[in-house]
DNA sequence: GGAATAACCTGGATGC
DNA sequence: TGCATCCAGGTTATTC
């Protein structure tokens, strides 16, 4: 399940490989990851062909790789990937078998590294590629880690920065935060109002900020919302360095690797077992079409309103 | 306009 | 052993 530090991992393996490569050859094997593509199989392929990557650039769970100009079309563009549940982006030489799921395969020309083949594989097929034009962003920094220019795919123009981002506003998350009539944990899944954190970590931030994740959020003092982001840094950062969290092979890095933070979880997957801070049973309740889990003596059951 | 929900999808786990 | 069912969850379209 890629959140966004389980991404960065993947992009920040991909910036070195990819920078200043070309694609030399694009192998389309399933229409289905490419359903933010708007032109098909067929255009994506024609499009991507020849173009130079320029770098290697994130914003919460969605990366892309902008593209140097191609004559005879103004807008600038990029290839936009979000890896949903189960997707992989590998690093595999020319040539090598086909892996398991494989959806989407590029085959670049590095100047330095030589020929490489970058594989999108994806088990579930949530996740897909495109080719998307870059827009402006509102405020002029950076479009996202990886990048220093002040543009965004449009498909990734609607949803907020992240909290890692240096330009991300504290005092715009709060705001959005205590405008909501919904439960919190709803509000940090909601990418609009921070990029990045998914089950995972959501689960996590709030066992840590002792915040019950039904609370709603309108109700929390800016002081609490103050402390639920730095609990949100604290755990994505922490995360960032154990090079994500890996339940099973539903997510690795560019060279198919585990990351380690699955060993330091104190909420999320552990149903049962003793919290690390009271030693009370760890419970999951279904939330959302999801699972929520948390520790009902540290975090209390909001009082109804 | 905000909030809630369903649908998309595949493979592993579980129960019968 | 084989089949049916459930479950995992990020995003988006739809509904209320």
């Amino acid at each position: 399940m890629p959140e966004l530090p389980e991404v960065e991992v993947v992009r920040a393996g991909l910036e070195p490989a990819v920078t200043g490569a070309t694609i030399v050859a694009v192998t389309v094997l399933d229409d289905r990851a490419l359903t933010r593509h708007t032109g098909g199989a067929a255009d994506f392929e024609a499009t991507l062909t020849g173009r130079v990557v320029q770098a290697a650039a994130r914003r919460g769970k969605f990366l892309w790789l902008p593209l140097a100009a191609r004559e005879g079309v103004a807008a600038e563009e990029a290839v936009v990937g979000h890896l949903g549940m189960s997707g992989q982006l590998l690093l595999r030489a020319t040539g090598a078998a086909v892996e398991r799921h494989e959806r989407i395969r590029l085959d670049i020309q590095h100047p330095a590294h030589g020929e490489l083949a970058v594989v999108f594989a994806d088990q579930r097929t949530f996740g897909s590629l495109a080719v998307d034009r870059l827009v402006p962003t509102p405020d002029a920094a950076p479009g996202g880690w990886g990048t220093s220019e002040p543009s965004v795919p449009s498909q990734v123009a609607h949803i907020a920065r992240d909290p890692l981002d240096p330009a991300f506003s504290d005092r715009a998350f709060r705001d959005a935060v205590r405008r909501k009539g919904s439960a919190i944990k709803r509000v940090l899944l909601d990418q609009t109002v921070a990029s990045g954190i998914g089950n995972i970590y959501a689960d996590e931030a709030l066992w840590a900020a002792r915040i019950h994740p039904e609370t709603i959020a309108r109700t929390l003092s800016a002081r609490t919302v103050g402390r639920l982001l730095a609990e949100v840094r604290a755990v994505l950062e922490k995360a960032l360095a154990e090079g994500g969290t890996s339940f099973d092979a539903q997510y690795v890095n560019v060279n198919g690797q585990a990351g380690y933070f699955a060993h330091s979880l104190h909420a999320y997957g552990r149903t049962g077992e003793p919290c690390t801070r009271c030693g009370r049973p760890i419970v999951r309740v279904s939330f959302m079409n999801r699972s929520s889990h948390f520790c009902p003596h540290c975090q209390k059951e909001p009082r109804p309103v």
